[in-house]
RNA sequence: AGAGAGAUGGCUGAGUGGUUGAAAGCGGCGGUCUUGAAAACCGUUGAUGCCUCUGGUAUCCGGGGGUUCGAAUCCCUCUCUCUCUGCCA
């Protein structure tokens, strides 16, 4: 959520930057009147607890001397009746106010390229690539049907359409990936290592800005109030929920293998094919807890390990940055990794990677003890960015098609070999 | 799932209606001592909001509600933790 004292004190520099979201700054003049009304209340309310506090020491004293109170014990039943109503009419103002600032997106950043939609994102970073087949390329449904790996018919008997079924080689593929990400990771760019609940309350959903804006796309348990994660990055935040870190301990990096679940409500009939629109699907994501100095450096080293496992792996991408219109809710800034089909014939979403700056933090109070240079303490917000490092489904699409050979086997990367102990499958 | 116990500051842990934002200890920070360090001693050490902002004030003792002039303390409710029993991987 925005600082409701950044739109208090600097009303018209959010309108401009949420126009570039194509959002309706008329919520922004609802939330600066709610407040006005709320801080006049509260004044108000405040006066009549330093009375109420201090007659009630008064009366104790009384009491203590055996003089009789009754005059004021009377004049204080008003004040604490008057107390309870500005405090009833406060709590109704501030959920309002919370109601709508709930729904109002993170502010772009400076320098982000402006547009309405996908279509004015900029592409920043090509690498490698189109390979020029001598045949005709199979799609990765056929692929995977040929080679007995990937069983969409049977998937979807199991729980519907959008919920992948690996066999075989396909999930030894599948595992090696993901291993491979986490190695990679955790051995040389320095993250750790979690392995998370993928069913999160409410409260964390809260905490990550997934609720209420985005309720309608999530699993839920209505049993327990629980819900399947669309992304790692809602258990991983949580993991420092309310917490107040050292300096000296950030920046805090997670990576994390899970499954991810997604309801796609709103998207039928798109995408159906295969793995470009599914359910479930499998991502290691990238995690980071950090100074604000330092978040848009951090931003860029995410990127950067995002794209080596694709460059390892050979496989033809594009970096864009996103322009204001086509961000996430959470996001200042964002850069999507895009992988080439060539079935398809277009780029495909393998990653994206985010700095959401203080918007998550806010509202899941991560803040830590920044040291100022007079050697005081002052509690600061972290800023947090997170990132796919990256996402399997799509990614498979890209290195099944890119991989294949005319008689419809498949290479193995060279840095999947280990992982495999196989190199191809026919 | 049933029975019981509990939730207090970075941690441990006092506190059962009136200067208790909270004793004490530990930890942290600063200082004295020391060539330096340790020990010892002294001091200091929560968060948030609002305002007339080198200060004032309000709020916060798991969450929410209630009783009362006054609640960490009493009542209701929810959540979580622990112990025992049951059930299941």
């Amino acid at each position: 959520m925005l600082d409701i004292k950044l739109i208090r004190e600097n009303a018209d520099f959010v309108k401009t930057k949420l126009a570039l979201r194509n959002e309706d700054t008329a919520k922004i003049d609802e939330i600066l009147s709610l407040d006005v009304n709320r801080l006049e209340i509260l004044h108000k309310v405040e006066a009549l607890k330093e009375t109420r506090n201090k007659v009630s020491a008064e009366i104790a004293k009384m009491k203590k001397e055996k003089v009789d109170a009754e005059d004021k014990i009377a004049e204080m039943k008003k004040v604490g009746d008057d107390i309870k109503a500005y405090d009833d009419e406060l709590r109704g103002i501030e959920s309002k106010i919370e109601s709508i600032l709930y729904h109002i997106p993170a502010l772009p950043a400076d320098g982000v390229p402006e547009g309405k939609d996908a279509s004015q994102n900029v592409e920043i970073k090509i690498w490698g690539e189109k390979k020029n087949f001598s045949f005709e390329v199979k799609d990765h449904v056929q692929l995977g049907k040929h080679l007995d790996i990937l069983d969409f018919e049977r998937g979807t008997k199991i729980s519907g359409s959008g919920f992948p079924l690996y066999k075989g080689k396909g999930a030894t593929l599948e595992r090696a990936l993901i291993n491979f990400f986490l190695d990679t990771h955790t051995n040389q760019n320095g993250y750790n290592e979690v392995m998370t609940p993928v069913l999160v309350s409410r409260a964390s959903m809260e905490a990550a800005e997934k609720v209420p804006k985005f309720e309608e796309d999530m699993y839920h348990m209505q049993a327990d109030d629980l819900f399947a994660i669309p992304t790692a990055e809602v258990p991983i935040l949580n993991i420092h929920r309310d917490e107040i870190i050292k300096q000296d301990e950030l920046p805090i990096k997670y990576c994390g293998f899970t499954n991810c679940f997604r309801r796609e409500a709103g998207s039928y009939g798109k995408d159906t094919k295969g793995f470009l629109r599914v359910h479930q699907f499998n991502k290691v994501e990238l995690f980071n807890f950090c100074t604000p100095e330092t978040s848009y450096d951090e931003l860029e080293k995410m990127l950067g390990h995002a794209c080596g496992l694709l460059e390892a792996l050979g496989v033809h991408y594009r970096v864009i940055e996103l322009c204001t219109g086509d961000m996430g809710f959470s996001a200042s800034k964002c850069y999507d990794i895009e992988v080439w089909s060539y079935a398809e014939d277009k780029w495909l979403e393998a990653s994206s990677v985010s700095n959401c700056t203080d918007f998550q933090s806010r509202r899941a109070q991560i803040r830590y003890k920044k040291v100022l240079e007079n050697g005081k303490t002052k509690t600061e917000l972290v800023h947090m960015l997170n990132g796919s490092g990256l996402a399997t489904s799509r990614l498979m699409v890209a290195l099944l098609e890119a991989n294949q050979n005319a008689d419809g086997s498949i290479n193995i990367p060279q840095c999947l070999k280990s992982y495999t102990k196989f190199d191809i499958i026919e």
